[in-house]
DNA sequence: CTGTTTATCGTCAGGCAGACGACTATGATC
DNA sequence: GATCATAGTCGTCTGCCTGACGATAAACAG
């Protein structure tokens, strides 16, 4: 082989994909854009872009993100700043023929946020909305056509992957917002999960993890019925041992 | 935004580059490669190259993996073929900087094998061999240079991923020869965690899991001591309960 | 035959999770 | 204001799993 030889391989595309995720009113969402463009006009898409030429992967991203949803992006490697939404890889998709106009590869991000106002994308409230991820993924049976491209398979890889590490990790605090009741964080899990969990046994578990949540001293009532402790997401990223998702 | 106007944005090159685990010898080794040319000249890399214009990413790893090993890489998608080697998608490396000379998108891939005659690299014995991880990622102490490009980080990734992924999958599996004993599978997770495990509770996890083994039916004493009955990998992916790592 | 190595079966105590009872503190309704 | 509905929080009990470890079995080396 003739290594890094440009003229050699034809030239790749890049783009970052994202799927952004939050739990709205029992359920786990997506975000989505309408697209305005052949191919796939007028169907909706996961936001996504182009990456620059002196522009790191994350940082694409999370530019993306910032221009699709205001949301800046906690990025472990960048501490501090932001509003606390959640990004990480996801994975990247390359199939020759998942772009019919050119060779793209996509590297797709995922997104964890709190509940948001409606998205404001490009201030055309049309052409951006967060939509149930069961819907978005139930393609065929109502004759809906689905998500554009490979966008259904990318927001089926990211919900999974969502599932799964909020088993053995604290992400899931990054669905809510900063000061949070264990009954809101149950919550989270159960629209992520579509389960019914145990609150008692929940509570038992969450609290009893050194290092998951810190008290943040009041209380509210915003979810009706006995004020609930407030917590804050503690230092620990790791939950050890993982909370189990309940078998189907 | 304008998108997808090739000329509008730089083009990039794409490659994959593989992280190749085996265990020998009681270690976790991976693959290196020694670079013939600038940059990193004479310096082990992990093996990789560039993704050709119709081939998709599984298949330019596959397509690698083959050239560099013999190996033929069971790709989930692509079940039946191939000596048993797991091949997945571990994660993309973008940083403008990683490759000195242009703009290199790096999609790297995870490949665990079990153990293999010495790699046989372009025919060239000495441009390729199986190192203990831990040699390769001990940086800076003994004054080895440590591996070129970001591939350090890469390996550690590869790791940490193959580190977690046995405890809550049977992939420890595919460490193993097709058919192997109870006492091998155990040094392999000793292996790659790098820990002592009691042979009487793992047996007892190990058989006690429903379709994680299934009995091949002969018994070997190519470990020596008592014969231990003989396993093949049974049709269960996912460990649950999973297998916990031990502390420290 | 004896010691060494490895495999395999059993026992026991502690920890954790699921099921569920009981009580508390708020707002809503009559 | 009494009652009800809603949520939160604390306990109890039982069964399962794990870690620690004793004991036995089946090969090989001397």
């Amino acid at each position: 082989m003739s290594p890094y030889d440009p003229s050699a391989y034809p030239p790749f595309a890049v783009t970052v994909d994202l799927v952004v995720l939050t739990v709205r009113r029992h359920a786990l969402c997506a975000l989505v854009v309408r697209r305005g463009e052949q191919p796939f006009q007028g169907r909706w898409a996961l936001p996504g872009g182009f990456v620059r030429g002196e522009e790191d992967l994350a940082a694409a991203a999370a530019r993306e993100l910032s221009e699709e949803t205001g949301l800046c992006a906690h990025d472990p490697a960048v501490p501090g700043a932001g509003n606390g939404a959640h990004l990480e890889q996801l994975a990247t998709y390359g199939d020759p023929k998942r772009d019919p106009r050119m060779r793209v590869v996509s590297v797709a991000h995922l997104v964890l946020a709190p509940d948001l106002p409606a998205p404001r994308a490009g201030g055309d409230a049309n052409s951006a909305r967060w939509a149930p991820v069961d819907e978005l993924l139930a393609v065929g049976d109502d004759g809906s056509a689905g998500l554009a491209f490979d966008h259904a398979q990318i927001l089926a890889d990211g919900v999974e992957r969502a599932r799964s590490k909020i088993e053995y990790s604290s992400l899931a605090t990054a669905f809510c917002p900063p000061e949070f009741t264990v009954g809101e964080l149950r919550r989270v899990y159960e629209a992520v999960w579509g389960v019914a969990l145990d609150p008692r046994n929940f509570h038992r578990k969450v609290t009893g993890t050194p290092g998951f949540l810190v008290p943040a001293g009041g209380t509210t009532t915003r979810q009706g019925g006995r004020p609930a402790q407030l917590f804050r997401a503690g230092g620990a990223t790791l939950l050890n041992p993982p909370m189990l998702r309940p078998e189907v």
